[in-house]
DNA sequence: TCTATTCTATCTACTAGAAGGTAGGCAAAT
DNA sequence: ATTTGCCTACCTTCTAGTAGATAGAATAGA
């Protein structure tokens, strides 16, 4: 792996547990051994840096929701993996996703990230509705408004239901929480 | 209003503007016209700033509760009610609610916020549940799980639109989502 | 092929500013 | 006489970021 790869996911990790401001340069410069002059050298700023870390999570987690399309299961087991998915972002040290992170700190961020994460809502969204759209016309599904709409809420819930877990240091908060969510919307 | 009142209340704001580690006493200091070594005599550390932040806004916000639960209305309006008071919160500078900021920074908090942060959840969760029962027993509402449980996953799901509305500085995504969420669980 | 140059990635050393926090003084109120 | 509430002045540590040196790899020209 090279040293702007390892700053990048070193960021990304910094970044889901503690938040944007709440990491330096020096932390990840200790985590892999490297000067932060060197860091400054691949990322010049700290927002260049965020920015980057945002865009690869983006085209890493849009690989993983075009593999799970793939596969040919029932629109429900394509949600239930989605929020199999959320469940392991956390991981064991109650990571948010690096997107409910920057939302948080978004006022204190130029346009180049706000982008980046809008964009992430826009992919889970847009992903989320083509399953719900699915889901509603073979029936597993069932909700009395556009599978647009029903896509928001649901992604708002899940990244809310992440919080809350992370709140409590509980991740059956998580995991029961994903759960009931779906249930909701089964026809 | 006393000085510890206006640190309390300019803290709050920014708090829920910008989190944690995103504002400084500095910041305080200016927007009150006092010297920061005043805010330090009213609340010796950041922290200490930071529980009584939690502390002062879960009692404000229990008694608007209490006054919801009050009024003789049905718990869907008590619902709609609550759901009012999030877009209240938010105003028109996008702020989150400051338990929502808390939660991204909590891994760099100290007990004594993590525990009020956790008490702001059980408060609405609670007051959510008993309103949910209410609903679930005349007929109102209508879903599979407990009172409780539902109750968690509509905080969490308020929080989640509140943090999209935020993301996208976009009001309507936040009335629209509180919305449809309401409309999941109605008979 | 040998040499000169340029590029890459790191380092040391430094800067200016901001952070949270402390010590001690002072005037007014109790 | 003591407490309250604010002040000035200061401290230490951390922050993002810069300048300039260096060693090695890649590249170009003779």
């Amino acid at each position: 792996m090279t040293t702007s790869e390892q700053i990048i996911d070193t960021a990304t990790v910094l970044l889901q547990k503690h938040g944007f401001n709440a990491f330096s340069y020096s932390d990840i410069s200790k985590l892999i051994g490297i000067k932060t002059a060197s860091i400054h050298y691949h990322y010049p700023s700290k927002y260049d840096l965020g920015k980057s870390v945002m865009a690869k999570y983006r085209i890493m987690h849009k690989m993983v929701l075009k593999k799970i399309s793939a596969e040919s299961n029932s629109p429900l087991k394509k949600l239930q993996d989605f929020t199999y998915l959320l469940s392991c972002t956390m991981g064991k040290d109650y990571r948010m996703c690096p997107c409910g992170m920057l939302t948080t700190d978004i006022s204190t961020l130029p346009d180049s990230i706000k982008l980046e994460v809008q964009g992430f809502y826009l992919d889970n969204e847009t992903w989320l509705a083509s399953i719900l759209k699915e889901g509603l016309e073979n029936g597993v599904f069932k909700f009395d408004m556009s599978p647009d709409e029903c896509a928001k809420i649901l992604f708002a819930s899940f990244e809310g239901a992440m919080l809350s877990a992370r709140a409590f240091e509980d991740k059956n908060r998580l995991t029961s929480s994903l759960k009931q969510i779906i249930k909701l919307i089964q026809a």
